[in-house]
DNA sequence: GATGAATGAGCGTTCATTCAT
DNA sequence: GATGAATGAACGCTCATTCAT
């Protein structure tokens, strides 16, 4: 049926079109200090028409960030993914980290204010999948880790730690970059950051 | 005048009763989903007298996050101060990070959850306090590290750069700690975290 | 025209269809818990097309039960024309009333739970033309008392009183039995009304 | 407490002056074409304080609806037990009932309007209520038929099916006296009800 | 004619703040 | 000072009705 697929598709655009307002919005002010008229105005649509396309505020919200999010973890793995090198991986890993912080800072800040308040059954559910999604990404750094080790590249520690320790550093930096206003390139950092987290700070007798 | 002393006396011992209740409330459920009707009951004042130690809700949050604050950064500053040797103090300094987050894990939570709302006056102060406070704590590792490095016991890396890894991975490993369930104290992550960042994980020929 | 015989009687077709949904739909959860789009659905029709049947919401549930209400008071009329006798007539009143409760039960449900609300002006009028059938029904039953103290074979009371307490008894019969669990036949009951309004209750000296 | 005591008698004289006009607003328009701010507006308080009273619409109408009906139910039994006669007593019931209705001719028309939605939690409580105060009262009713017949004044027919007769007929006058405009007191008619109730209206041979 | 997505006015409810007692 | 009842603006959500397709 042509017909119900073109409207599906036009259901698809406007409901990414109203996503797109909504992440512009939450992250500019938080859940709780947005309202859905003010989503509605930005997105062109009416009140009422939000509900055709989620249950409510906080479902909106909630997938919003739950998609992009997706979105970022997808994108990172298929950069490392499509390296060979263990070095390289990483590289690719904190680059692809990096430039996806860059382009969505909106969307991330609203990891800075949290809000994934336990309260409703959603919020709790959102917190649930971000954790989830959160483990499943230091496993796939964990792995890398344990290649790496494998291969004599890496001293062998464990590897869940170093991948947390890893991420670690990204996410600090990351925050700290969307922290301060001088706005370098965050890639500016990756070179250090692999450096330091490859060699360590000690000073070694030479 | 010793009546006077006393009133402030006893006013502030009802002050800090509120705020320690206010915090514990405010890290179990957020900003927004707090009325001040629960604080008063949960202090034992009328909301009435919640307006007489506090100009609002949003002052009240404000003051407790940033005094807690306060409170967090000297007492690792005097921790690290109370030592020698830089190992020792790269040591305390995660120590008594890590014994302050599980000490007031509910307050840590706060920034988990962020609520940093720009929106209001206030907010927006105490958010700026917030990256103030930690600049001012990156700045104090940063000269750590500067020591360290004049000493010839580190290399000769961007100091403020190992500031903001070292913290880095200090703030992520207390996330990861808060996020999961798994209740080991924090501070078997400490050697860990000092000797990745110390020694690397790359692997050096022998 | 042929065609558009067709045509009207498939539009009173569709039109009964929506009625006879929208009757039961309204019986069980009242004018102000029934959306259109439920009954659109139940009918099976679009929610454009109710507006090319009824008016509004409104016009569909006064239409709805002023045409059910019609066909109530004709059938028991109908039914008690059917007969000669006065002892018969008045049994024929009672057991057509009682029969079309049974039969429609849902439907008397609705003045139970009443729901004439006098603010539009549709439901004002739908008010005034069930007040307008009420009377026009105890005028019929009037005559009947009238014609059955002519013949002698009822007391010369006043036959507007008699008409309004047969009609009240016969009502609160009904009313009960809709209200009360126990699903008896309603029939049961007409012997002993017609006993007692005949009769009386009281024991005269013999 | 004399301090309490005072608050409490306030508090009850203002609930009870909310539900007055609660009573009246609803009665004229039902439950559902009334707003909290049209009650909060007539009873002279803001739209929050009625939260004080109640817990919420609903609640404000089921409360005023079952507390108006153990008052009218109360008032006619007390009439009734007042009386010793049996004769006197069935005068009592229909002088106290209709009483009640011309003096609280608003609230009786709830009756009439219904709006007993039993979709709410509240409002299938309040249906229930109203149902279980009807049986108590029929059983109360009922009583007085067999103490009736037990004394030899009352045709030994079935007890409860007089009642049920009784108070039928004795709602059904109230109904026809509150719908029909002619405003003569109800207590006209009630001559006509003991009359036709005792002795029926069939002729009897001399 | 048939559809159902879009509209937006309108409602019940909450809660920070005030102020009379 | 201490209280907590009173306030009312503001919000999320619903649904009868319209109208472009």
């Amino acid at each position: 049926m042509e017909r119900s697929e073109r409207k599906e598709r036009e259901f698809n655009t406007r409901r990414a079109d109203i996503l797109e307002q909504a992440e512009r919005i939450f992250a500019t002010k938080g859940f709780y200090n947005v309202t859905m008229a003010e989503i509605a105005g930005a997105s062109g649509f009416s009140i009422g028409s939000l509900y055709q396309f989620f249950e409510g505020k906080e479902n909106l919200y909630t997938t919003m960030v739950g998609e992009k999010l997706d979105l970022m973890y997808a994108g990172i793995r298929e950069e490392v993914n499509a390296t060979k090198d263990i070095t390289d991986k990483i590289a690719a890993l904190i680059d692809a980290h990096f430039r996806f912080v860059e382009k969505n800072t909106d969307f991330c800040r609203i990891f800075l204010r949290g809000e994934n308040d336990a309260l409703s059954e959603m919020m709790t559910a959102l917190r649930r999948k971000l954790i989830d999604d959160y483990l499943q990404h230091i496993t796939f750094i964990e792995n890398l880790m344990k290649s790496g080790i494998k291969k004599g590249f890496l001293r062998p520690l464990v590897p869940r730690e170093m991948a947390g320790l890893l991420f670690g550093v990204i996410r600090s930096t990351a925050i700290d970059w969307m922290l301060l206003p001088k706005k370098e390139s965050l890639n500016l950092k990756k070179e250090r950051i692999m450096e330091i987290f490859l060699e360590g700070v000690k000073k070694h007798a030479q």
